[in-house]
DNA sequence: GTAAACATTTTTGTTTACAATTTTAAATAG
DNA sequence: CTATTTAAAATTGTAAACAAAAATGTTTAC
């Protein structure tokens, strides 16, 4: 019988403030002044303080001595080592999916895939799939490999960066059909339990995002 | 012409508490009260808090309301998670090593695990080289990736958790040997820049020392 | 008109005091 | 004697005042 733990100002201050850099409502790079903290959100500088080291201590937020906090922004470079640990990582969890997850939770997976199928089909869903859709296939693998760590460096740290440019790569990246091909063979990969497979498919699939954004970039239609 | 970067107490703080903590100065799971450390330290209480909250943010310290903040302590399913991690990650760094080292890196390497053998020959550094040595291997090859966030995530955040146990881990693993030969032939494959071998030679090794530890973990000879 | 030097203002870092919660110990009921 | 309640103490969370540094704006010299 375990009272639900308290959550402080400070605790409420440093998820609003995450979930308003995520999101994007501060943009990547945004110089971040406690006194327009304290209007924005209302609390006093003390808890909204103690977000913003927490958040330093995540890599969210770069801080200055004296001078102030900005959110992080990311170079081309810095943003193609990330897909690079993502592979690496996703690859992983791919691979222990395919042995770890329950059929049922296969089952939705595809479930959930079908109706994203659907929404393109429609020619209305595009957009929503290189976004939330993509995040929520990879989100859902990542949770099979019940791995916490790998789940806590990917969805805790990595994706909360990529989030920042998740808009602006979307946009231009033009290849939902293949995408969605490729999170098609993954699936089956699990369903025949073959985690060498999964393991190899994934990280292609994240190569192949990672050499778009390449390619786009020397290509200059994608500024950062 | 830049000067150096002012240090304020908070920092410093936080990279004393981060190292007694890493060294095993204050062990894993011990609860940190700010008194003490104001005693410890000799700072006062809101550097010291600010210090507490970068770590929280890296998952390095774990805190509750009002009660208070302990070191974070890793159960053996997350010491197995962390090696899953460990090995997915410094495989795709030796992937990349082999490519983007310099042979004067990899001369150098080369060196450093030779006076390796050289300690170990004479009997005297076994001990040494399951702990320092084996981490300054490492170290060098996810350098050598050239991945800054590779680096960060590996050495920034695992290394910090896996230090907190290395003493316990190294005086039984027991192959030391067997290690030192898996060390050899990793930099065998990125001399030849053969970097999809060194991944897969990485990831066994790391895999091996992750068996090894959950074999002594059944029979009982490793307690967390 | 430009650039350097200075003073002013603003912002962050730190200390201090106070409030809220938990923990500990004592008291009481069974 | 044990378990629950209650009160005291200790610890953390928050707010406010102060100090220090950086950013800004003004003056002055050239």
């Amino acid at each position: 019988m375990r009272s639900p733990d308290l959550r402080t100002q400070a605790d409420i201050a440093f998820e609003l403030l995450q979930t308003a850099i995520v999101k994007g409502d501060i943009p990547a790079g945004q110089k971040i002044s406690e006194a327009e903290l304290m209007q924005r959100f209302g609390y006093g500088r003390g808890p909204l303080r103690e977000a913003i080291h927490r958040l330093e201590g995540r890599g969210l937020i770069v801080r200055k001595a004296h001078s102030g906090a900005k959110v992080v922004s990311l170079s081309v470079e810095e943003l193609i080592d990330l897909y690079e640990v993502r592979e690496a990582l996703e690859g992983m969890a791919a691979r222990q999916a395919a042995r770890r997850m329950h059929q049922d939770e296969i089952d939705d997976l595809k479930r959930l895939l079908e109706s994203h199928a659907r929404q393109i089909e429609e020619q209305q869903g595009i957009a929503y799939y290189q976004r939330e859709g993509d995040f929520d296939f990879h989100f859902r693998i990542i949770s099979g490999s019940k791995n916490q760590k790998l789940s806590q460096v990917l969805t805790g740290e990595l994706y909360h960066l990529l989030r920042l440019y998740r808009y602006r790569l979307s946009t231009f990246s033009g290849r939902p059909e293949k995408a969605f091909k490729e999170h098609w063979r993954i699936i089956e990969a699990l369903e025949d339990r073959d985690g060498e497979l999964a393991e190899l498919l994934m990280r292609r699939h994240i190569s192949a995002a990672r050499q778009n954004i390449e390619k786009r970039y020397r290509e200059g239609q994608l500024k950062l």
